[in-house]
DNA sequence: ACATGAAATGAATACAAGTTCATTTCTTGA
DNA sequence: TCAAGAAATGAACTTGTATTCATTTCATGT
């Protein structure tokens, strides 16, 4: 008997795989699903190729896993944005605030992480997530709507009309125009505005 | 001399030339771009794979004019539509109304259309028609501002919130779920009363 | 009918990217 | 220091498709 898993190997196994999680994420967030190539990961990892496959069986799950984390983190803030203090409209408002402002700042990351379709196992993580993301809406829409705040609606439809309109208005294809690129904040707050107006408005008109 | 074209061999050219352009449309209504390969297009229009290259240089050209075509007959709709009589505030709900009718008959082969990413050249094109609906959005939403029908707001986000709520509530894949789909024109009716308050409410409570 | 040249064919080829695996390098305990 | 076993390497292999091209079929005018 001359060797055995000691700790400091399994730290270092460890590490090696969240490098390259990371290195995903990297890669992912510069070109996109569509050019993310194992090679590519890999030596943005400082590993071989085949390594990745010693710590993820396909490319297709090391990629979903690398989105659910990603996921994971974002849904951590925005579920805690939901939970904190104020009316529903407050914590409404500061919910698609602060998914405005996080997907601004990290434009083409946000696409692939929300739209971008890629192998069907990301793409069936990225339906998981992106309902989870959509629950949050709805649970605070529905709360809107007992409080009063909210005029009666179809809760779940406007939840997805609202990750639409962020995901459109933010990080489509028609947002990278950079013609006149207003300044992230600016953006954020009006889709925000968009965002709130669909949900808590009434009636400009009496018809 | 012994051959030259006739009239005969012109039409029975571009005959082949548009079955093969409808082809791709029935494959992309079926499989999506992902699953759209050229033999089967070429199978699909009663051609040799070899064909197809007679015709078009290479499959992203292949489809993007093919998308060309298609996102071109849509916006002829429409446009007419937005042109039709009426205040901004009808001519919107009718747009939103119809462009809503008309992708969930068709909800794969609309997703296509609108979001799924494809070859570089099938992107550019979309992009282009992209950017014309939103326009044809813009403009009612423009209208409607100056006429007094809707608050003020930034058009240009609005139409791209629109859209993209018309996307995600429509044809996105949260919307693929089975399990409880109401019929479309219920789903279209809903998502046009979300994507009709978005754009032309004010708040509900005064604040 | 026949010669001429275009158009269609579809099997063969090219190519890109994911995956494998024989070899090398590293780690451990004696 | 050394043997044993694990991990890393990266060039070779595999696979799925787009594209090509030698051959065949078809259309035209004499």
């Amino acid at each position: 008997m001359a060797y055995r898993h000691t700790e400091r190997v399994q730290e270092q196994l460890q590490d090696k795989r969240n490098r390259i999680l990371q290195a995903v994420r990297a890669v992912v967030a510069e070109v996109g699903f569509r050019g993310a190539q194992v090679a590519t990961v890999a030596e943005a990892a400082g590993v071989a190729t085949g390594t990745v496959y010693r710590h993820f069986p396909s490319k297709g799950e090391l990629f979903a896993e690398a989105l659910a984390l990603n996921a994971g983190h974002e849904l951590t803030v925005l579920a805690a944005v939901a939970r904190s203090e104020g009316t529903a409209m407050e914590r409404l408002a500061d919910a698609v605030r602060v998914f405005a402002l996080r997907a601004v700042r990290a434009r083409r990351l946000a696409w692939a992480m929300i739209a971008e379709p890629a192998e069907p196992e990301v793409d069936a993580a990225r339906l998981a997530s992106r309902r989870a993301f959509a629950d949050v809406f709805e649970g605070l829409i529905t709360d809107g709507i007992a409080a009063g705040d909210f005029p009666s609606q179809n809760a779940r439809l406007a939840a997805a009309g609202l990750i639409g309109a962020l995901t459109e208005g933010l990080i489509g294809p028609l947002a990278q125009d950079a013609d006149h690129q207003p300044d992230a904040a600016a953006l954020a707050r009006d889709v925000t505005a968009f965002c709130l107006q669909a949900v808590s408005a009434r009636p400009y008109k009496e018809s």
